[in-house]
DNA sequence: CAGAAGTGTGAATGGAGTGTGAACGCTCCC
DNA sequence: GGGAGCGTTCACACTCCATTCACACTTCTG
């Protein structure tokens, strides 16, 4: 199961003139995040998930910019401030920006590109916390990093030589689902590698070791079929 | 006598097939900068303004990516390195971004309009005269001045080579991380770089044995994958 | 120009990681 | 109950990888 998504705050006005939130929350969503609308600072609080805002996205609207403007700056007062803030703003309305530097940390011009708004998205993303969370694996008492190359079990971890990690990632990316040794050697050890069976059972007897009595029965034998990885 | 307007540095080609550094330089002197143009990183010491770099236009090549990407990565490096960096890059080069956060602070899609370049700019300039960005990482006993090119371990300053402190900073940017020593080559030596992965082993060797029997163990080898720095 | 410091490369070394064969044990079915 | 089939376990040999060393090359400095 990956980490949630980062979850964004679209502010969308209550006479939603403009379509473009419609655009913001379409573009957030293909780009994998969570897009949440919001109508008012209150909505911060009521809405907030529980992994908290990644940011906002504000539409300035061109016939009510000071009620957009207004939301961006109790937006960063909040108890837990809202960083960054991404401002959408139309060409002929640029110079606003000049005198409301501290309002925002990037804009992006009406109407807008998605690959543009994305790039910025993570860009700013990187910049306030070096980005998106780490991708993890989790599978019950397991959870696998894939950045940091480490493995744990109910928060102990796990030294995993190279061969028992990528055994062990490749049947966590499919939980319960069985695969033939024929299958784990070509999948996890590569198309080219021509090996004797056994050696996928030496390394499924190392895991097990490693994980211990207590959640040896992880990894499950489906006899006269393969292995599988349940909770 | 006025005080002097704000120098840019225009980052041109030799071959500079593309007429976007002419659009770049007009309207820098439109909006009141004053725009200087260079081929390289020496350019950047020897046409240096008394009142140094307020920052730098580097035009990505769509022909030549590579050359403009390590301008950025150099201009960092120099002993006053130049912030903020804009790049202008075209639409259909998006996606080279998201692996080179570190070399930029913001982005412009070319073709641009010079007011949307001139708020850009604003809005950087703005930035960097207020807080001062992360200029500490720590991690642990470790801590790595950015500004002042120092590392030290519990206070006790380490003595490092410009490399063996270009590698220290960038595990130290991503803690935990696993980097394989191709992706070290390309990043922290530079993508035109090409040369053995022996070299990261060796200084890799190098700075644990600057750190001490105490702290060696910080940077992590993961075999057959790469190298990894924790607390 | 001599010397020092920084950096990259090839080769030797040691060891962790990996694969294999054989022995053992379990389960199912005739 | 006995055998066939399959999975498990063990010990061992070998491969591959990281480490280390020595040295060549470049750059800078006095």
């Amino acid at each position: 199961m990956p980490t949630a998504a980062p979850a964004f705050a679209v502010f969308v006005t209550p006479s939603s003139s403009s379509n473009s939130a419609v655009e913001v929350v379409r573009t957030l969503a293909m780009a994998g995040f969570d897009p949440i609308e919001v109508a008012d600072v209150n909505d911060l609080k009521a809405h907030r998930p529980d992994t908290g805002w990644a940011g906002a996205i504000v539409p300035i609207e061109a016939d009510d910019p000071s009620t957009s403007w207004a939301f961006c700056r109790d937006a960063r007062r909040v108890n837990d401030p809202v960083v960054p803030i991404l401002v959408l703003i139309g060409g002929s309305h640029l110079s606003e920006l000049s005198e409301r530097h501290e309002q925002f940390d990037d804009f992006l011009l009406s109407p807008f590109h998605p690959s543009e708004m994305e790039a910025r998205i993570r860009h700013l993303l990187w910049r306030s916390g070096q980005g998106p969370g780490p991708e993890l694996v989790e599978l019950g008492p397991l959870s696998i990093n894939l950045e940091t190359y480490q493995a744990a079990l109910t928060g102990r971890p796990l030294d995993l030589t190279f061969m028992e990690y990528e055994l062990l990632k490749f049947l966590a990316l499919s939980p319960g689902k069985v695969f033939s040794r024929e299958v784990l050697l070509n999948r996890v050890w590569g198309y080219e590698y021509y090996g004797g069976a056994r050696t996928v059972d030496v390394h499924v007897r190392r895991l097990r070791a490693k994980f211990g009595e207590e959640h040896a029965h992880m990894i499950q034998t489906v006899r006269s079929v393969g292995y599988r990885l349940d909770k």
